[in-house]
DNA sequence: GTCTATATGGCGATAGAC
DNA sequence: GTCTATCGCCATATAGAC
């Protein structure tokens, strides 16, 4: 049973509204929102260009909708863990452990993420709100202030170099995340099949922990 | 004297081509390549959006021309100074403070380039070759393989702790660039303004190289 | 070389049948 | 709810006068 357009119709279970957002989720997410087609994200739920429009109004609408999804997923995981009462060593390593896992499989997610705030600014309202149900603008300062004064105590007890929390959080998500935002430049000038990145991966969930850790001995 | 349009006339100086190309480049780099008009650049430029077109026959040659020119000042002194003759030390110093002195005065190119590459996959080819004349694809290995062997050196010597060199150059650019690219998500959610956040890279001028190689310490 | 005016095409959005 | 067909805008690109 083929459809006039030579594709197998869409299973009617029901959930078209779920399909066309994770359709959305994946063009979005490898051409950008302003490269994005919606015939290509129709073409993708295998429905009509129609029915997008019909459940979310508008392509603008629809970029919400995938921005607030992925960075629901990419956030609030990592600042629990870093307002949590773990030992600093710890928060490291489930940090670390966390976002390599999660961006293995989500590889295009930052990248993404952030050519959405240079072409929409008035996008980071949303990133501060409504992201997953939690305000990042009102639990990240509390957990920056945790941080910091576990840091100090640390600091005061000479089992750790000080630093401030602002600095710990940028450096530890940044080794993280980097690789990953600048991968098809790091390919590029370094060679990369895509094999090699995923071994350049796995190193560094093996030593990357330690390397962060390493930088913040006494 | 004013034109019909109530703006100064262009100086005649002659340079038009040069004066579109920084004007192209400004507003690339602040709405991204798909959000900037050709409009905006031919107001910024205070010439005729037609004459965009007589020197630079369509959007995308200018888009290409600017992406050359920000990648072109951004890597090569980079290169140089990982590939020269220079003690680690010297080159994690030379690199954070040449980075983060460039990134202060351009703070949006590193987000302009990832998003860059998200939506135009096929420019990784132009990011290999001809960048400020030279070939990122054919000096980048080389460069590595000193780096490689240095570390190497260092380590058998017991004055370093190993660390291959694809890790240690992602690491140095990652911590270097990251909150460049990250800004607007660090601004939010750690509510920074710009004068914090000015403050924030300072401290960074200053601590960042010893931050780098403590963590190499053996 | 620089301008005004116009053409062309693509894409988001809607109307309306089923 | 889902489709086909079409509208209307807007941005790139060109024609052609000066």
């Amino acid at each position: 049973m083929l459809k006039a357009n030579g594709q197998h119709p869409a299973p009617p279970d029901g959930h078209t509204e779920q399909r066309i957002l994770d359709a959305a989720h994946a063009v979005f997410l490898r051409r950008g929102t302003a490269g994005a087609r919606m015939q290509e994200i129709a073409d993708e739920a295998g429905v009509n260009k129609a029915l997008l429009h019909y459940y979310f109004r508008s392509k603008s609408r629809l970029a919400d909708a995938v921005f607030g999804r992925v960075v629901g997923q990419l956030l609030p995981p990592v600042l629990e863990i870093l307002g949590s009462d773990l030992e600093i060593e710890d928060k490291v390593r489930r940090v670390v452990a966390l976002e390599l896992e999660h961006l293995a499989r989500n590889p295009y997610a930052p990248a993404y993420v952030v050519s959405e705030l240079i072409q929409h600014p008035e996008r980071v309202r949303q990133f501060i709100k409504t992201i997953a149900g939690i305000d990042v603008g009102r639990v990240a300062p509390p957990v920056r202030d945790t941080l910091d004064r576990q840091l100090r105590a640390r600091a005061r007890a000479g089992t750790l170099r000080p630093i401030p929390a602002e600095q710990f959080v940028v450096n530890l998500l940044g080794l993280c995340l980097f690789p990953f935002i600048a991968r098809p430049m790091i390919s590029a000038a370094l060679q990369m099949d895509e094999k090699r990145f995923a071994q350049f991966i796995e190193y560094r969930k093996k030593e990357l922990a330690a390397f962060f850790l390493a930088a913040l001995r006494p």
